[in-house]
DNA sequence: TGTACATCAGTGAACGCGCGTTCACTGATGTAC
DNA sequence: TGTACATCAGTGAACGCGCGTTCACTGATGTAC
C-alpha cells in the first residue's frame, strides 16, 4: 500500500507514462462537466492520481493548460467536420452543396454535444495562437475547402466565392451560440443554413 | 472619523441611499475591466464602501447579482441600438435599409466597446429569463421593428421577411463574436453586413 | 553482466490568498401617538 | 413638539474552503563503462 492510499484507483507505477496528455484529457473532462470557469488545476491533478505540483513539469501555469484544451478542441472540431463532410460522397454540384450544409450542421452538433467546450473555445478563455497567417484555425480551412468545391462545381459564382467565408462562418457560429445560450430555438438552425445559401446565391 | 476609516472616500451617511443600484453599477465596472470570471462580490461591496454582507440584503447570492448585470446589459444594448437607428431619419426605402445597417453596426460597436460585458451576456454566465414569450430580449424587438420597416418600404419581399431575423441576428452576432475573439479581422464586418443584405435579397 | 551515476518525473508540505456566505449585532430612520 | 418603538439597512467577525504556485525532496529509470 502506497502513501497515496486515499486514491481510489492507485496508478501502480511511480512514473505516469504520458502525464501531459492525461492532464489535458482530464481537464477537458472537467470543463465539459463543470464549465470553463470552475476548472481547477488541483482537481485535474487529483483525477490523474498525481500531486498538484506534478502538473508544473508540463505547464508553466494554469492558463497554458487551458490553452492546451483550446488547441485540442479546435483540432477536434475540424476532425468532426471532416468526418461529416467525407460522408457526403460524390463529385456533383448537389454533393458539394450537401457538404456545405453538413459542415454547418456538424459545427452546431459539436457545440450542442459539449457546450462548455464550445464556450471555452470562443468565450475569451484561451488566447488564440496568432503566430502565423498560415497557422489558421483548422476548422476554418475545412470551410475554405468546401467553398472552393462549390465554386469548382459552379454552384456559386466567382463573385459569391469572394466573401463566402464571411457569409458562412459568422452565421453558423452566431446561430450555434444563440441556440446554445437559449436565445433562439434549435429548430431555427436549418433556416439559418437556408439564409447562408441565399446569401451565396444558391437556389 | 468612522470605524471604516480605511475606506479611501467615506460614504458619510450610514444608509447608502440606493445600494442595490450601486452594487450593480460597481459590478458592471468590475466585469468591464476584469472579465465575467474574476467578478468578486467582496470587491463589489468594498468599492461601494460597504461590508460584503450588506449585498445580501439585495441579492440572495452572487449569481443573482450576475443576472442583474446581464439584464442591465441587454437593456443597454437595446438602448444603444435604438439611439443609432433613430439617427437615420426618413420614411424612404433607402433610410429603412440604412437603419438595418446601423442596427448591425451598433451591435458590434457595443460589443467592441465592452467585450467583457458582451461575454457575460452570451457566454453562459447568466441564465436568461424564460418567463414569457412576450418577455423577449429587447434588442431582438428592435431588430424585428427594423425588418418590418424593410417590408413596409418594399425593400424586402414578404417571403424574405419570413425568416429575416434568422438571416440577420446570427450573422451579426457571430461576426461580432469572431472579431472580438480575434478569429476574423474587424475590417470584415461590413462584408458580413453585405452578406445579410444578400440573404434578404436586397440589392 | 553488474555497478555508479546523471537525469528527471512525481511528492508532499507549505505559502498566502481571496472567496461566498452566515450570524448576531447595532445604528439610523420614520411613524404613531 | 416630543417621545417610544418598530423597521430595516449596514456591520464586522467568523466559518470553512479550495485555489495556484513554490520548494526542497526522493524514487525510478536508463545509460556508460
Amino acid at each position: 500500500m502506497s502513501t497515496r492510499a486515499s486514491a481510489t484507483a492507485p496508478r501502480g507505477t511511480y512514473h505516469h507514462g504520458d502525464l501531459k496528455a492525461a492532464l489535458v484529457a482530464e481537464a477537458i473532462k472537467l470543463v465539459r462537466i463543470e464549465g470553463p470557469n470552475h476548472l481547477s488545476l488541483r482537481e485535474v491533478a487529483a483525477n490523474c492520481k498525481v500531486s498538484p505540483s506534478a502538473a508544473y513539469h508540463y505547464f508553466p501555469d494554469k492558463d497554458s493548460l487551458v490553452s492546451a484544451i483550446g488547441d485540442y478542441c479546435f483540432q477536434e472540431l475540424a476532425r468532426i467536420q471532416e468526418e461529416a463532410i467525407s460522408k457526403v460522397v460524390g463529385n456533383s454540384a448537389k454533393a458539394a452543396k450537401a457538404r456545405l450544409r453538413e459542415s454547418g450542421r456538424s459545427y452546431f452538433q459539436w457545440a450542442k454535444k459539449d457546450p462548455n467546450l464550445f464556450r471555452l473555445m470562443f468565450g475569451g478563455f484561451c488566447s488564440i495562437n496568432k503566430t502565423d497567417e498560415a497557422d489558421q484555425d483548422p476548422a476554418y480551412l475545412v470551410l475554405v475547402r468546401v467553398l472552393d468545391d462549390l465554386l469548382t462545381h459552379g454552384v456559386i459564382t466567382k463573385a459569391a466565392r469572394q466573401n463566402a467565408e464571411l457569409a458562412a462562418w459568422p452565421a453558423v457560429h452566431g446561430a450555434t451560440t444563440l441556440i446554445i445560450e437559449g436565445h433562439i430555438p434549435e429548430e431555427a438552425y436549418e433556416a439559418v443554413l437556408d439564409t447562408i445559401e441565399a446569401a451565396l446565391g444558391i437556389k
